[in-house]
DNA sequence: CTCCATGTTTAGAA
DNA sequence: CTTCTAAACATGGA
């Protein structure tokens, strides 16, 4: 689930629910997902204290806490947030739980533990760490040709690689070429400005779209591929079949018929 | 039991 | 250096 438009929900998600509130306990379960901090720390340094802000770059959730330090979350890919009443049970997978003062709860989900929690001291200073390129939304036409630039990769793993813009990933890379009415196969050396102009513009539309409709699926206009990424579903747009493949060692849907 | 899964990292090969 | 592939991680769902 967790790519650019299911994150900025997340945000939204604690934006609404989790801000200015004082935690008074932190519980984080031991193991890989702690990112160069122990679960004893993580929780030291979360109690007490109150989140004041947050932000999103690519995949990562950043929330801000009253001392100027950053909470810095990201959700492989079974991740998300859960905010409830004290008087019922945490969810199953809970990986880090803060009890707040207002008799509430905030769970950082992961079923399969591929998610990263960490604290840092700038949220861009760590996605500079993490070698992140900027996030998706904010690249504009100029940038994206020259993320561009002497590139021979295929067009789904350009637009996946996260060193170069942040944010999109499998669902969404095959989405916004279904919509380019491009091959997710197709060589980035084959596009002409026109072509990567055409390309930077459905990807803003996709991205914007998709986050407008909170990622969800149910949601998006009747001509998106996300609700039917299955092989032989009906084509959302013409009287084929999507297909499947692999691409970039990820499964692939397009249809052969709208993608050139 | 087998295969698959919205992500990232790493090793090895071309 | 770039690109691609496979494997590993950890776990459940179909």
């Amino acid at each position: 689930m967790p790519e650019l438009p299911d994150v900025a929900r997340f945000k939204q998600y604690a934006d609404r629910t989790a801000l200015h509130h004082r935690i008074e306990k932190a519980k984080a379960e031991a193991g890989k997902m702690l990112k160069d901090v122990s679960p004893s720390t993580l929780e030291r340094r979360l109690r007490g204290h109150a989140f004041t802000q947050t932000r999103r770059h690519g995949k990562y959730l950043f929330l801000r806490l009253d001392d100027g330090s950053w909470l810095c979350l990201h959700f492989g890919m079974t991740g998300e947030l859960a905010y409830f009443d004290e008087s019922e049970a945490p969810p199953d997978y809970t990986r880090l739980l803060l009890k707040f003062d207002n008799h509430h709860r905030l769970a950082y989900i992961s079923r399969r533990k591929l998610g990263r929690i960490a604290l840092a001291d700038d949220p861009d200073e760590f996605a500079a760490d993490r070698g992140l390129g900027p996030d998706a939304l904010s690249v504009d036409a100029r940038r994206f040709r020259e993320l561009a630039q002497g590139r021979t990769s295929t067009l789904k793993a350009w637009l996946m690689d996260q060193s170069l813009m942040a944010g999109i990933g499998n669902v969404y890379a095959d989405e916004i070429l279904f919509h380019a009415g491009i091959l997710p196969r197709r060589k980035l050396d084959d596009l002409d400005k026109k072509d990567l102009d055409r390309l930077h513009r459905t990807m803003r539309r996709v991205l914007k779209t998709a986050v407008e409709k909170q990622a969800d699926p149910e949601k998006m206009p009747k001509s998106w591929l996300l609700p039917r990424r299955r092989k032989g579903a009906d084509c959302p747009r013409c009287k084929g079949r999507v297909e499947k493949s692999t691409v970039s060692s990820r499964s692939t849907y397009y249809c052969p018929a709208c993608q050139h």
